[in-house]
DNA sequence: GCGTTCATGAACGCGATCGTACATTAAGCG
DNA sequence: CGCTTAATGTACGATCGCGTTCATGAACGC
């Protein structure tokens, strides 16, 4: 169709710049907003020129999709190459709160998150797809985790499902009011390790589980 | 200095009409964002001319100062009209939570909220007060009834603060990101209450109340 | 009625930014 | 070297929205 097709010589494409765009509009997007940024800017930060942009991006709404589609991609798998860890179910749950804290309180994950709630409020569909592979996918891994518990009768719960997000709240308590204010700038990894482990510790007193019966066991 | 003098007569201010551009601009800000209004929209809404707006508010940003402010004031009003309750602990938190969570997740509140999430992220100090006068002030509350409670040695707390946060967050669960997401838009009463009694009662669980020598005390 | 203030509508200047066009230079291939 | 495509920079048309100005009419006190 109108695509180009390459007869033969003629000089290539520049396949870093791609990328190069790509960073300079997930910073400049998630620091200012869609309609805050302008495609010049974004092509200086990338240091290319603003025709180039517009040579592989259809407009600005397309680099806006690609970037986040981008960042989310990075993040999801992130998420999912930590290993199950068979060691007890506190470990295991504090395992996973470290990664997820640790990505959650990114600036850019902190960015992305202001820049969702924002942009993606009129586009229903989008932010459905979003949220389940976002939020969504991490509450169902950590029902399935809890779910597995209770059937060994470590925990009681009544929904796996409410649980996980219990847990989640826990875990994440009062930091995100606070990002998202601008209170805390940067959460350190001290914090991370602290929250996780007291939301956990509290978690596991909620739901009944007795450390020391699971270490005889 | 610049101010009007009112020597005597001339026809008076129209003073419904402020409350008439508030109304619109509070309507258009919280959902198309700051960027996306226009003064000639919010003008047009309010039945009014855009000339008219710029006699009452300086420029656009201190109408959105102002429409923010005047929603702080009546949600702020609304929080703190609720009686302490003289009931047992879990009444007492129970009805807090009510109030709470009936205003949270209004859907003024939520488009406010994905406001602010976006728009004061550039001004610190703003976005440091509106901290202070909403999620701050609404922790602190909660934090001096559970202080209370662990002085009369119901509950075992290490934090007041923390464990204000801790209830707050059991309270919200997934609800606040599926509200965000859109995958919820309207929060019914049953769903309100439910939340608020499960988060209530994980949350004494949690904190090692015991009922039944509560009642008998 | 008269002076004063409020309010409106239409028009304007201005800056910003989108997306495009064009001429020019740079890089690959044969 | 010729051919072709990539990339740049500048300039341009178009749109949009801010904030202002101006002429006109409407409400109110005296």
């Amino acid at each position: 169709m109108g695509k180009v097709r390459q007869i033969s010589g003629g000089r290539r494409p520049d396949r870093t710049k791609d990328a190069a765009i790509l960073r300079a509009a997930r910073d400049s997007f998630f620091e200012r907003g869609l309609a805050a940024s302008t495609i010049e800017d974004i092509a200086a930060r990338a240091g290319v020129s603003k025709v180039t942009v517009y040579k592989r991006f259809e407009d600005k709404e397309a680099l806006f999709e690609a970037a986040v589609k981008a960042e989310m991609a990075t993040m999801i798998a992130q998420l999912d190459e930590e290993p199950e860890g068979d060691g007890s179910l506190p470990q295991q749950l504090n395992a996973f709160g470290y990664v997820l804290l640790r990505f959650l309180f990114s600036p850019t994950h902190v960015a992305l998150d202001r820049m969702l709630a924002h942009d993606l409020a009129q586009s229903p569909g989008m932010a459905r797809r979003f949220f389940h592979a976002g939020p969504g996918h991490c509450r169902a891994r950590i029902a399935g985790v809890l779910e597995a518990a209770a059937e060994r009768g470590e925990i009681r719960i009544d929904d796996p499902l409410l649980s996980a997000a219990d847990l989640l709240s826990l875990w994440r308590g009062f930091l995100e009011k606070e990002t998202e204010f601008g209170i805390i700038t940067h959460v350190d990894d001290a914090t991370i390790r602290f929250r996780v482990e007291r939301g956990t510790r509290n978690f596991l007193r909620m739901v009944g589980y007795d450390e020391a019966a699971a270490r005889t066991s």
